[in-house]
DNA sequence: TTGATCCATTCGTCTAAGCGAATATTAGAT
DNA sequence: ATCTAATATTCGCTTAGACGAATGGATCAA
């Protein structure tokens, strides 16, 4: 009972429902990325993905200098069902839309301001 | 987005998740119940049913001296998903079975200082 | 009317959580 | 070794949230 409300406390914040959000649409997400698509400091979007990563939401994977995120699959079937409700069903947000445009001209390249990318 | 988040901000509680996990199991509970039964004071039954209210959760329903609380259907898919996914999965935690009894007990009169009873 | 009961709300306090700025850390590049 | 870029963490601050105790309001009984 505890463990899932600690899940839900996970879930209910807007920049890491964000986060999982561009996470079911693409299979890893660097912290620059994060950064550029939600518009947020380094700081904020670090600070979120370890709160994600504690509550078993996602992967972390280093590659070099970046750092890599990505859904972890669930195993308790509760968290499960609500990932897949989340994934379902957030398409028809405001700012849903706009996040995961945002997310595919990132990967285009736009915007950086290093000429080496991460993957 | 962020009513999806406040949404899941609600539920990200133990003591408000118990409270829809009794909802789940029978209609209308009463304030007293709900202290009884999550052995808390009445402040915060109070305060948290009233957050349960807020977020669109739980309906209302004064009679007499007694306030009673049910589930309140939720119109939106995703808060509906997610409410049949904690009615289905939150069975095997720890004192969910234990706040049932508790339940059933209380409305059985056990435990109740007053002869009334509320319903 | 007086008293008792159930409940909502207020009050003061405490802790958790969020934030940007700054600093530390790590790894690749030179 | 040195520099730079990506990320993590710390710091100080601010706000949100949770709590019990106390207060107030409503209702019913006597």
């Amino acid at each position: 009972m505890k463990a899932t409300a600690l899940l839900l406390k996970a879930l209910g914040d807007e920049a890491r429902l964000s986060m999982l959000w561009l996470l079911m649409h693409q299979a890893e997400v660097c912290v620059c990325d994060f950064m550029e698509v939600l518009g947020c400091t380094q700081s904020k979007a670090s600070r979120h993905l370890r709160t994600l990563f504690h509550a078993g939401l996602v992967s972390h994977r280093r590659a070099g200098r970046w750092s890599h995120y990505s859904l972890k699959p669930a195993r308790d079937p509760v968290a499960a069902t609500i990932l897949a409700a989340l994934r379902d069903g957030l398409g028809t947000r405001r700012g849903a839309g706009r996040l995961l445009g945002r997310l595919t001209a990132a990967k285009a390249g736009k915007g950086r301001t290093s000429s080496s990318r991460c993957d």
